[in-house]
RNA sequence: GCGGAAAUAGCUCAUCCGGUAGAGCAUCAGUUUCCCAAACUGAAGGUGGCGGGUUCGAGUCCCGUUUUCCGCUCCA
């Protein structure tokens, strides 16, 4: 990473904080590692990502409704999904090379090498000991196993290991008030559960018929061994999910459809396309087919931002297989090589997974620009602005009144009633339009408008435009109509 | 979790060899001005991240701790 690009991240984190944007968590009691909470403007360009994301998904399909599930859930969804036992992966260091190693991984290449040599049977039998331990939770054991085997790590060539440690990534508390005779419960480490456990719900209320998709939004938690990166990586997080559900068969058509389909959603903000790319997984996870993440380069580097997943029948069916009841759907629609419906089945899914943290991340760094400005009269000024789509900017006009006497504050005041049940608007009289103009760049806010003593005589008004800084006069009775076209 | 760097006003940073903290910008009140960070007057803002030690005396030296950033690792 160059220093410039250090700086760079270092500006946007400053800037996040300086203007409302985001804070620490519990800052005045030092913080909480990697947990961070959104100010004044943060929460109205979060909101606002929301929203535009809720409106392309549901809205603009008609086959695509909406869940809002809770955070806790029976726990033997997380045993079906998977997460139980590939969440909670026991580590192992080397102390020489201070490189760590997932005690299967480290295992499972010995006995890769193992067989290559020729000696499977014993690969197999350290492998089925390994399993048996695992399941056990047996650490000491497990790390007997490495150590009677003379596992090397490949970077110190050592055998010298730490004790194995269990890392869980779920949080977990207990439901129930009297904690001895509670349950542990976990905090969702992802929110797709929630929409895989209604599908029936869901299906059968909203009389919905494949191919169609259910969208959800909301917070999960994930107990990161590193958590950093700003508001990249965060140990409280918030999701923006839509789990696609489509006849097997048409699930490779369909992970191409919404592939593209996400893309276009992140350049209809206007983002640059030479800032993304896509990043298809060569090793797929347990449940997968077909994967890609969309990339964003951020500061820091491309870094994922939205995952696209091909699921096939993985999470339906291993709920149908732990709840003992039927996740299937009827197919009235007939197959044309057989002439007949093609009757009940579990139904493929395509997943579109976006972190809503990681998007505001991208907004803020996209948008971010220190500008020098040549002046007229040859000296030069600088700016910061904040280049945020209309759409999504925290706030959409600023109405300033030129001086604050001679009628003008009441005229502006007159406009900002009209305009503030439509958008959110912003007022202030204080200081040199200069300055507010500026206050306002900072902020993104995509028009300013300024009342004079012109706009008494005919009723304009200036309105200045953020990224040209250019400036028109108009009739205050359009302004309304101006800004709502442009965030639309 | 390991290694490195750092933490002083809202932000960016000073404070020399250890002698109880300053600037610019920002903020607030007022005067004046009025279309791109104008000027002037005034105000507010700090137990120097937190805790301990050394010392007559610590922002400064030492230890611990918390948090942040970077590298490794992890991120199904």
């Amino acid at each position: 990473m160059s220093t410039q690009s250090d700086n760079r991240f270092q500006a946007i984190i400053s800037h996040a904080k300086e203007y409302g944007f985001v804070f620490q968590s519990s800052e005045i009691y030092d913080g909480l590692s990697a947990v961070y909470d959104y100010g004044p403007y943060g929460c109205e360009l979060k909101k606002n990502i929301r929203d535009y994301w809720w409106k392309s998904m549901t809205q603009m399909h008609e086959n695509i409704v909406g869940v809002d599930a809770a955070i806790f859930m029976h726990p033997t969804t997380w045993k079906a999904s998977g997460h139980v036992d590939n969440f909670s992966d026991p580590m192992i260091d080397n102390k020489d090379s201070k490189k760590r190693y997932r005690v299967d991984h480290l295992l499972e290449a010995y006995a890769d090498q193992l067989e290559e040599k020729g000696e499977a049977e014993k690969a197999k039998t350290i492998l089925a000991t390994m399993d048996a331990l695992l399941a056990k939770e047996d650490y000491a054991g497990l790390k007997q196993l490495i150590i009677d085997n003379n596992i090397k790590c490949s970077i110190s060539g050592t055998c010298n290991w730490t004790d194995i440690r269990q890392f869980n990534l779920m949080f977990d508390t207990k439901l129930g008030s009297v904690t001895d005779e509670a349950d542990t419960i976990y905090l969702r480490p992802e929110t797709a559960q929630g929409i895989f456990v209604n599908f029936l719900n869901v299906q059968k209320t909203a009389r919905m018929k494949i191919p169609f998709g259910i969208a959800q939004t909301g917070k999960a938690f994930r107990n990161e061994i590193v958590a950093r990166q700003f508001i990249f990586r965060m140990r409280e997080f918030e999701q923006m999910e839509m789990q696609f559900f489509v006849r097997p068969g048409t699930e490779g058509d369909w992970y191409k459809f919404w592939k593209e389909e996400r893309l276009k959603w992140h350049l209809s903000l206007g983002i640059p396309a030479e800032k993304y790319r896509y990043h298809d997984h060569v090793k797929l996870a347990h449940y997968a087919k077909e994967a890609c993440d969309i990339e964003f380069e951020f500061p820091m580097g491309f870094k994922e931002v939205e995952g696209i997943h091909s699921r096939s029948d993985f999470d339906l069916s291993q709920h149908q297989l732990y709840s003992k009841k039927k996740q299937q759907y009827f197919d009235a629609d007939v197959d044309p090589t057989t002439g007949k419906p093609y009757g009940n089945y579990v139904p493929y899914v395509i997943e579109t997974s976006i972190g809503l943290d990681r998007m505001c991340l991208l907004v803020m760094s996209n948008a971010y620009d220190e500008e020098t400005i040549n002046k007229e009269d040859g000296t030069t000024d600088s700016r910061v602005v904040m280049h945020i789509p209309e759409k999504i900017a925290p706030v959409k006009l600023a109405i300033l009144p030129l001086t604050k006497k001679d009628g003008l504050p009441e005229l502006a005041r007159e406009l900002m009633d009209a305009c503030k049940g439509s958008f959110r608007c912003f007022y202030e009289e204080k200081d040199a339009i200069g300055k507010r103009y500026r206050r306002q760049d900072a902020i993104g806010t995509p028009f300013c408008v300024t009342i004079d003593h012109q706009t008494k005589e005919d009723g304009t008004v200036t309105i200045r435009y953020r990224d040209s800084m250019q400036q028109e006069r108009v009739h205050m009775s359009k302004l309304k109509s101006i800004v709502l076209e442009a965030i639309s």
